[in-house]
DNA sequence: TATTCTGGGCTAACAAGGTTAGCTTCGAGC
DNA sequence: GCTCGAAGCTAACCTTGTTAGCCCAGAATA
């Protein structure tokens, strides 16, 4: 059951530019992700990409959904290892990937989210580890602002210099504890 | 006493292109605010922009300056009115500000923060409150991140349509006042 | 008063970035 | 053997930030 999307996204010339960007994006960050340097990067000349994709912005939806993917499997795996505090172990999954993918993660959240683009059940699937833990809509709604709000300020540099990011982490974690249902 | 950085600040021309830019920020959002349609605005062109300010860079501190200043108010304002919960009233004026100037919120927090280019106390100012509300620095470092987690998936378009935003917010205030110390 | 300096405008121009038009080439399939 | 589409290329365009270098008017100074 090979779905258009799957096909659509996933020729293999599509992957090979879409693992050069993320590659790009990884080594040297946002602003170095253009058209012309990712062509060099694969030994073609830029404009031969718009034979691959429409525009810039369909090539970063491949990466978003691949980090949407990452993410998910990095949350799945957190809860796999049976935890004491699920969402204790679901902040720190959220935390090491965002440290670790940093441009990857901004052009996830950075926009608008075109989910009529995104393959069915994605957004959903990581999504679903922290609502489970919660135990409720709203709660799992704040625990994820909280745990992006901790993220983009900590990758965005606006912390200052000797804040202790793990003790906010920690009191943070400690209240979404206190407000969970089962 | 005037210090030399309100006189770098603030010469009237100076002051008029910040307005000029604020309003396009405000009307059109961000990729509107470009040198020459800011210079038309203002009936120049855009190289003539250079005089007043070395770069695009130093207008936008400008208005993430005025930015500051604004919340700071608005934070001390929601205080002054005695609230029940403090908490609760700091994340309203939080999250009104950012609904009402999106764009200047969005500048204000996307990109490490040059502290040494603010007003001396500036952030100081806009953190304070929400600081003595906590109680605990790790405790106001986590709300901070709550609120701004919040107001970033709202404006950012990345809760689903019918999400009940509200009901976020309630869960997540109420979860920073029983973390909350005295 | 005559000169000088400087603040603030202008034009021309550049480089970088996304993108389009239109040509070519090559291999699969009829 | 011919066709046709996928995938490359060059040339070119537009927008954006930015620099160089000129000019003018009014303040400051000799």
């Amino acid at each position: 059951m090979t779905s258009v999307e799957t096909d659509t996204r996933l020729t293999p010339r599509r992957r090979e530019i879409v693992e050069a960007a993320r590659l790009i994006l990884e080594r040297d960050g946002e602003p170095a992700l253009t058209m012309r340097r990712l062509a060099a990067d694969l030994g073609m000349k830029a404009p031969s990409l718009y034979k691959h994709f429409v525009d810039k912005e369909a090539l970063e939806l491949e990466l978003i959904v691949l980090g949407f993917e990452e993410s998910a499997a990095a949350f799945e795996a957190a809860l796999a290892t049976r935890p004491r505090s699920q969402i204790a172990a679901l902040g720190a999954a959220y935390r090491r990937y965002a440290r670790e993918h940093p441009h990857i993660y901004r052009l996830m959240t950075d926009r608008p989210l075109p989910r009529e683009r995104l393959p069915v059940g994605l957004e959903y699937r990581a999504a679903a580890p922290l609502a489970q833990a919660m135990g409720s809509v709203a709660g799992a709604r704040a625990a994820w602002a909280l745990a992006h709000g901790l993220v983009m300020l900590e990758i965005n540099g606006r912390f200052p210099a000797d804040a202790d990011i793990d003790a906010a982490w920690e009191a943070g974690m400690t209240a979404m504890e206190r407000i969970r249902q089962s």
